[in-house]
DNA sequence: GTGAAAGCGCTAACAA
DNA sequence: TTGTTAGCGCTTTCAC
């Protein structure tokens, strides 16, 4: 079976005799082309990689903001004829050297989903032509491709929405202070108390990781102590809030009776706690999606890097929230 | 730079003059070795592929299973420098196609993820030369690599712990019908009322999906009808009997005092819920990790196919199983 | 329309 | 120890 018979396969100048007949010697073979000699000549796999940062190499996708990520970027991917490999950073300080494994021609592109705030690797991305798209906030430098969420907005729409109901002391129970996301949520946070003429107690303010350990701790700490205890709580994660809840559960201090809670991400079981949890809802799907559609147009249109889209949050209105019991 | 010099940036009879003056051209060119060319030659390219079946592309990995699962992969394929390709098959219909797509040299070799009862498209993989093991029971083919749960023995110990507790009248939510874990829990569910010298009641098996609306909507089902309400339900998974805790809790009925509720897979907020949800657990990290073991076994030292692995489940007993209040 | 020839960037087997 | 010579299986360019 001569080469150019293959080649025509692709291309609609062959005898459509000859054409059949080349088909069907294929399947006789059992013939399966090679992704990786068709790679080596195209120079393209059409494969893109996806880096996740995470503190447990086991558990990366479980949280859902990463499996939900993961999803949006495996429908587009797999829609438009990519294969997706993936990779992880353990502990958010990542290695330059891995660059090399990146850059190696087994992506096509990359897509780094919520960096450090420092990200050295993607830095050091610079020196290839590999083309990437950074899920995050534009931190880094400004020629990249981003896409995100406005999370600065985002927090201050929660804060605010608990403001509207008369919540003066509103603690914040932050996520990972390695990435930007929960920095930036406390920035919104402060915006919104700062916008609403409120001073910021910096005792309110309780940083942590993303999980409900964090929650329930900080929960703890927070309801526990003699004085200036929070009418509500911010959490940077639903996480984080329904550590919260089964602290403030544990304490015998209800929810939104005593205390109102607000969470982030909407994330599965939200809907379910006790009570329903208040939280805002990220487009992490579409996300995803939006990321491979960035990539793919630098990879394979050549449109040059440096666009960037942030999505908003949603508030989406439960149970966890209600009018301050008690005077500012 | 001679190619000789690459090459002996691996074996170890260069002088080390020359090696480190090829060093140090590599970095001051920002060399990167193609992995797809050297693919080409070696026929090997240091990734491996898995393949995840689901309904809604975009979730495939927000369920606990798949995320941990993949997350045992990823760390095991990392440790072995093996990377990593995903891919789904949506709604349990595997499709023959995709074997040359999986098969084109993109990996080396594959690990189908709880494919459903029957699986076509692994049937097509023989065809083929591209290695692969199976997480699952071993229904299908016996020369095949398996490696998996018990799910039998672990649906028996559930439901023996039951029994344990008086119970009589145990119902079975069961998951997807297309997978085989659900099937067999279902046979683990009849073998451990036979072994108990119970009857099989058929009103009590109901069916569903792996999701907490298949949890509420079953146990509504099941406790509002008129007669032979259960005592004590039996969940596929956990999300199920969330589901199910919820409409219980709707419905007014005590856990565990009227009714008691075991789930499986122990995922995160199992601990949590309310109560407390005694369940199995699986240990699906592990699976994932000797998985990719197994795997490269046959890939890299040719080890033929045909090993199959089974993992017990583990009871975790917390607050959602109470002694059987009522005579059988 | 169809076939032949060169080359993608590496590895491998051999000769120097 | 080092350099040379063939491929790996495809795409592409260019004659036929």
């Amino acid at each position: 079976m001569t080469v150019s018979h293959v080649l025509n396969n692709r291309s609609e100048k062959v005898g459509a005799v000859t054409r059949e007949r080349v088909m069907q010697v294929i399947d006789e073979l059992h013939y399966s082309p090679s992704a990786i000699a068709r790679g080596l000549s195209r120079r393209r796999l059409d494969s893109i990689g996806v880096v996740f940062y995470t503190q447990t190499p086991s558990r990366l996708v479980s949280a859902s903001y990463h499996g939900d990520i993961l999803g949006g970027i495996l429908e587009a991917a797999t829609s438009r004829g990519q294969s997706t490999t993936l990779f992880t950073e353990v502990g958010f300080t990542d290695n330059h050297t891995r660059v090399n494994v990146y850059c190696d021609g087994r992506c096509d592109g990359l897509i780094f989903v919520a960096p450090p705030a420092e990200p050295v690797l993607i830095r050091a991305m610079e020196h290839t032509q590999v083309p990437f798209v950074v899920i995050g906030e534009p931190l880094g430098e400004s020629h990249w491709s981003y896409i995100g969420l406005d999370n600065i907005a985002a927090a201050k729409t929660a804060v605010e929405h608990l403001i509207a109901h008369g919540h003066q002391r509103i603690a914040f129970l932050g996520g990972n202070d390695k990435l930007s996301s929960s920095l930036l949520r406390g920035c919104g946070y402060r915006e919104a108390l700062s916008g609403a003429g409120m001073k910021i107690d910096p005792s309110l303010t309780l940083p942590g990781l993303y999980n409900a350990e964090t929650g329930y701790q900080r929960a703890v700490t927070l309801m526990t102590r003699e004085s200036n205890r929070p009418t509500a709580i911010f959490c940077c994660s639903d996480d984080i809030a329904f550590g919260a809840l089964k602290a403030l559960r544990d304490l015998n201090i209800n929810v939104p009776d005593e205390v109102s809670v607000i969470g982030f991400d909407d994330r599965d079981g939200a809907a379910t706690s006790i009570p329903p949890l208040t939280t805002m809802r990220q487009p992490v799907i579409q996300i995803g999606y939006q990321a491979v559609e960035l990539l793919l147009e630098q990879v394979i249109e050549g449109v040059p890097a440096g666009r960037s889209e942030m999505w908003p949050a949603e508030l989406v209105v439960r149970d966890s929230v209600a009018t301050c019991a008690v005077d500012g």
